[in-house]
DNA sequence: AATGAATGAGATTTCATTCAT
DNA sequence: GATGAATGAAATCTCATTCAT
């Protein structure tokens, strides 16, 4: 006996679940790549394997795909991931050295370079979504190494510098990299090493960082 | 030596002249606002002070207006202020710390920070406007600062790094200023510390870059 | 004699033979209230219970719900009515006196007011649609009046005047009262009292035809 | 010397202040024949002789247009023309056989017929619009009618009933009339004499009005 | 040189209709 | 028999571009 509403054993029904996912996935690619305003619905559409009416069952119209975009990579993918970063106890090094692996990783493979262009693109013709960004990513990663640097200056880990400043320091060097991907990687003929590249920035600064008299 | 008809003396003559210059002023305040793809050319020529057709009178098409614009403040602004850096001679540490002044005051006051960012947003519009933002600008910057990095390393002022990548180090900051200006300015009450943020930056690089067992 | 496999005790049974009338009945509503084309079949099939898919079970198209309802509903209600005063034996006056009773309780209690309403909307979309009211209820409705008030003149009981004008100046204010009801009940606080008014005109007419020197 | 901004002179400009009015005039038969939401843009420019842009530069919406015509016809030919009779001092009979022979004569010819059509149509849809025509036209034409009538019991002309169900049995006629003429008009072989009709109907209503043993 | 009315291609959105389940 | 996901034609509306004045 099956109560549920949704049968899940029709293949419709799976198409269905899947299908919200599917469109977003789409979307991600054209809008990273057109940006909001020149990205046809036909080509997400096209790109999901189906018919511009059929976004129009999900998503009411162009603006909610964009914004259910935007939740949906910030809720999952980036918050999730600092979640996991919250109580972390090891140095300040140990610590910019995991995120820039991954982020050199994410960097190689798949598409969150997009986001941070879509947001700078869009900014001006959707105020909300860079009010969005700003306090639950930006805000957040900014704040949690700060938080990180404020105990490495406490522990006499680094020297005593403005930490939030510092964080800022070593996260433009991502944001270089993000920008960089998502502008020139298609332009290049060799790719830009973006991991020795974080690599070295790193090492520049936590020398730098280093509190005076005592090699790092 | 002047062989033009109409005299420059008078004002519509004047202002004839001036016509293409305020045409693409008000197209950097609306793309900078809208992005390409939004800004309306009935907008740009109201904020001209002309109409709709005027524009067609100077620039064939909205994409010839953008390039134009593109071309202008690179090859003015930016190209302009690099030639004079050119045969610059003093350490390393003078050199960025003159460039981040100027660009510390340029932040606070006018529309550079608008162009990365319209770059950012149609790259994937236009890939010739990347491209040649990429060859002519970004290139040539970085192209610079390594050179005067390398000086720096074989005179031992610094120590032996990659030179791009340390030009791209110290950069990244600038960027982040760029972008932070071009999308959150707004929204912020008090104003971020640009100039207190690139001279920590600095301060931090030029620590971490001193030859080992020296204080810079 | 039922001949159907499908035994007419269960319910489930009476509903599949029912479903036609349901859909038409959810037709009415939705047709009176928005009219033929802001109608959307979705509306329809929710209000009488079903999905959109199930419509087309029933009926072809669209255009064909609006065919079968027209065709229901003058067939049955009307058309029905006329027969049973089709051999009327009366006075003119109480053969109005009857009619407009019936007519004023309709007018509080259904949709009758609905189906004029759609047909003065539509009568550009459906020629066939107007021509079939024309010749199947209008002039019934009026041939039957036109009938009963001949007989009158004859009968001496009221004036000689052309029977048939004299037919639509007695409907005509029929017709005001099913428009009003359709267009202007739901604005109205105090309901128009639609039996006053049909009785006041009834008596002003009938004294205004008879004959000369004779009160009615 | 010509301190005019739209000059006058030049023939576009001549263009531009008739266009609304052209524009107008093309909506009000394409709404008349297919109801609000069946007419097209495309068909209203057609007709006007222009494209749909056109339409765009005078009218912000469909439904403007659409607003605007009820405004235009209701402010103008209705309402005008009740200013006229609003200090009439015949009688009422008199004044009734003088609106008749009006209606009558715009009836055969022009469009007055096609807007109560559009506005029982479209009561559903335009809630607004039905209140409007409601204020505006017709409890003005029933109030003014009132007053007369009831002007007409003082003086003895006619015998004491509500005047309010009078005016209405009176119009009933006439709205009879303009729907026979924009629903069945094209159908009809041989046109029903409208003249005549409402001639008869306010002779019988005349009659029946007539105080007690007193011939009108 | 400048205007601004007009154009028309193209984008978003709606919804009657289909069909696999 | 019933469902409801999917389709795609068609409609509204926008705006870069043209051109008569």
């Amino acid at each position: 006996m099956n109560l549920q509403i949704t049968k899940p054993g029709r293949s419709w029904s799976r198409r269905k679940q899947a299908r919200p996912g599917e469109i977003l996935d789409a979307a991600l690619d054209v809008f990273a790549e057109k940006g909001f305003a020149a990205a046809r619905m036909e080509d997400i559409a096209r790109r999901a394997g189906v018919t511009k009416g059929t976004i129009y069952l999900y998503f009411p119209s162009k603006q909610d795909v964009f914004k259910a975009l935007a939740r949906h990579h910030v809720g999952s993918t980036l918050a999730d991931a600092m979640e996991q970063t919250k109580d972390f106890q090891g140095s300040v090094h140990e610590f910019f050295e995991t995120m820039f692996a991954v982020m050199a990783a994410k960097l190689e493979q798949d598409h969150i370079a997009i986001f941070p262009k879509i947001i700078i693109a869009e900014s001006g013709n959707f105020p909300e979504l860079a009010r969005f960004w700003r306090t639950e990513v930006i805000d957040k990663v900014i704040g949690m190494a700060t938080g990180i640097i404020a105990k490495g200056i406490a522990r006499g880990e680094i020297r005593d510098v403005p930490p939030e400043f510092v964080a800022r320091s070593c996260m433009s060097a991502v944001l270089m990299c993000l920008i960089w991907r998502a502008v020139f990687a298609n332009t290049d003929k060799e790719a830009f090493d973006f991991k020795k590249f974080l690599a070295l920035h790193l090492d520049i600064l936590m020398r730098g960082l280093a509190p005076e008299g005592k090699s790092p």
